[in-house]
DNA sequence: ATCGTTTGTGCAATCGTTTGCGTATTTTTC
DNA sequence: GAAAAATACGCAAACGATTGCACAAACGAT
């Protein structure tokens, strides 16, 4: 009933050779008389033959497969990271196993055992917000599977692929001011976390550049869609002149959003709001929200490019930074 | 530099043992004295020892791996039911390997080859809209790998957990209904689909059920959020007293809600509207959309337990049905 | 006729682990 | 005190594929 899968046996066995001559006639190997050879391949046609990755795995001690781990994969940004990973991979015969840490450091240390005991050739990740032990990163490293960092990444001299935080919270803001936007509130993120203060310290620049005082006021941490309407209602009460928000992530630049209407004011007319990420909420809520776009596609092709130089030999860790995107919609103008 | 990885034989030369004695000693085998059970368990934790996945699967020809095929990442429903797969999976001792076919057909067929290349315990998946040649199925299964398949599922014999669309749709509608519409419109998807066929029938048992004469210009075929507005507009200048839309999706309500609000009419005042999925940004758009949830994480644990039955034991085909839970928000009330 | 090459193939070890069977040593039984 | 049974371990084959080495046959050169 059930069909076994065809080994380089079976064919040896019907074609009465061994199968070590089976195998060099497969790869075509230049000892092998092309009659063998002829024979060889067109039997492993008929019968479908397909090698046993496994038992070459355990040959070679290379699967072939890469590992990515993400916080989470509902995230547009995490799917065209991935999306970009399996573009090059693919390219270079490499399959990609995704797996999905839901911020939860325990498991990441859970998949990073399973990446040992897989043996697979290499991991491209984004750490969980909880992740503050990094001996689970050693211990692969100490094994040789090269890792790659990306988005949220350690700081320590390791391979990794950084978004340019700085830059986009600069552009956003610049472009708040360009509108016409004076009073403009941040709602950022953690200052522990190396992107929540980058990105303010993006706004602090832009601010600066065009001579706006900062008003700490104004900087107010806030990193989910319930807290941001709150907040901005607040902050619509304590400052009567807030004319622009730059908002951390796009659920957070909606909710301050929507805040704004509930309060009877209005977007993009009396405070321009511009968000992070360009999540597909982003294009599809009204008013269409201003972000920035993180490129994930391309950070996934640097981070795979980088992985698999390091695969072939070792190198010194790099940083690759991928620059902001600004995606102008109409809560800017 | 480089470690390598403890093996079984390591621990047998380090305690001039046999690697079977090691390997019985690690597995509590009642054929090995207590002493040197001690003697071995001690050694390999200290060492770090973990057995080789691969050398596993080769010997057992099970990989402890299920792989899971999505057509897309960023839907939050498949990321919910991956969720619930992994859920299950992990509690049996298995690991989850996510493949993401791109809506691509082609894709399908590679990834179903890998399955097979990597002798994947089973295989749960929801097809992608260009696959109507089953027969890469048909491979996987005469070798004797199970397949359960979700949401998108052919017409045939297969083990399968669908999502009960009719129910849906027809709670869907008749709450609009309930909530006072009387003309309704509904942006399907195609007919060809499974299931913009079953809504399209829920849809119209809803009318019928409450009395209301089903007209055909209020049936269009839009299953995007750049059309949604279009047709949004055309259908509020032919039929002037709309006053309830049903779309196929959240994307699909959402784009009608604004070209309701843009038309000058008003979300749910005069037109109520409502979705289906629930996915994120349903929740976070003004108003927020009512939808119809399709409890992706308990497709994903119905469909993981359906396959690990069938892991077990070879059982005729079923087919599992997962009702539909309305989530009532602010555009229809 | 003899030796050296070339050509084509097979043997056997290897990757890490499991497991049926054999066996040496000790313990039990009458 | 001899046979039977229990205890504790090792040998070797197996999973599927690769590869260094050996070797037989055929060929050419001297």
């Amino acid at each position: 009933m059930i069909k076994h899968q065809i080994t380089i046996k079976d064919i040896a066995k019907i074609l009465k050779i061994s199968v070590s001559t089976v195998s060099r006639a497969l790869k075509d190997h230049p000892d092998i008389s092309d009659k063998t050879k002829k024979a060889v391949q067109e039997l492993a046609k008929e019968l479908q033959y397909r090698p046993n990755a496994i038992a070459l795995s355990l040959k070679s001690s290379k699967s072939k497969i890469i590992g990515i781990i993400v916080p989470k994969l509902v995230h547009h940004f995490f799917s065209s990271v991935i999306q970009g990973v399996e573009n090059l991979a693919y390219d270079n015969g490499y399959q990609v196993m995704i797996y999905n840490s839901g911020e939860s450091f325990e498991r990441e240390v859970q998949l990073s055992n399973s990446i040992l005991n897989f043996r697979l050739d290499g991991l491209i990740i984004s750490m969980s917000k909880e992740t503050t032990d990094f001996s689970h990163f050693d211990k692969l490293d100490s094994y040789g599977i090269p890792i790659v960092f990306f988005d949220r990444v350690p700081d320590l001299p390791v391979n990794k692929v950084i978004f340019d935080d700085y830059q986009g919270a600069f552009d956003a803001v610049s472009h708040l001011i360009m509108q016409g936007s004076t009073t403009i509130a941040h709602l950022s993120a953690s200052e522990q976390m190396d992107i929540g203060r980058k990105r303010i310290e993006g706004y602090k620049a832009a601010l600066a550049v065009h001579g706006i005082q900062f008003n700490s006021e104004l900087l107010v941490k806030c990193d989910t869609f319930d807290e941001a309407g709150a907040i901005t209602k607040n902050l619509m009460q304590t400052h009567k002149d807030l004319d622009g928000i730059f908002a951390v992530n796009d659920l957070t630049g909606i909710g301050a959003t929507n805040a704004v209407r509930q309060f009877g004011k209005s977007v993009p007319e009396d405070i321009k709001v511009i968000g992070f990420t360009n999540e597909i909420s982003s294009a599809v809520c009204a008013p269409s929200l201003s972000t920035v776009d993180q490129r994930g596609i391309e950070m996934g092709e640097e981070a795979c490019k980088l992985l698999l130089e390091n695969m072939q030999k070792e190198q010194p860790p790099q940083t690759k930074v991928v620059k902001a995107n600004l995606i102008l919609r109409k809560s800017t103008s």
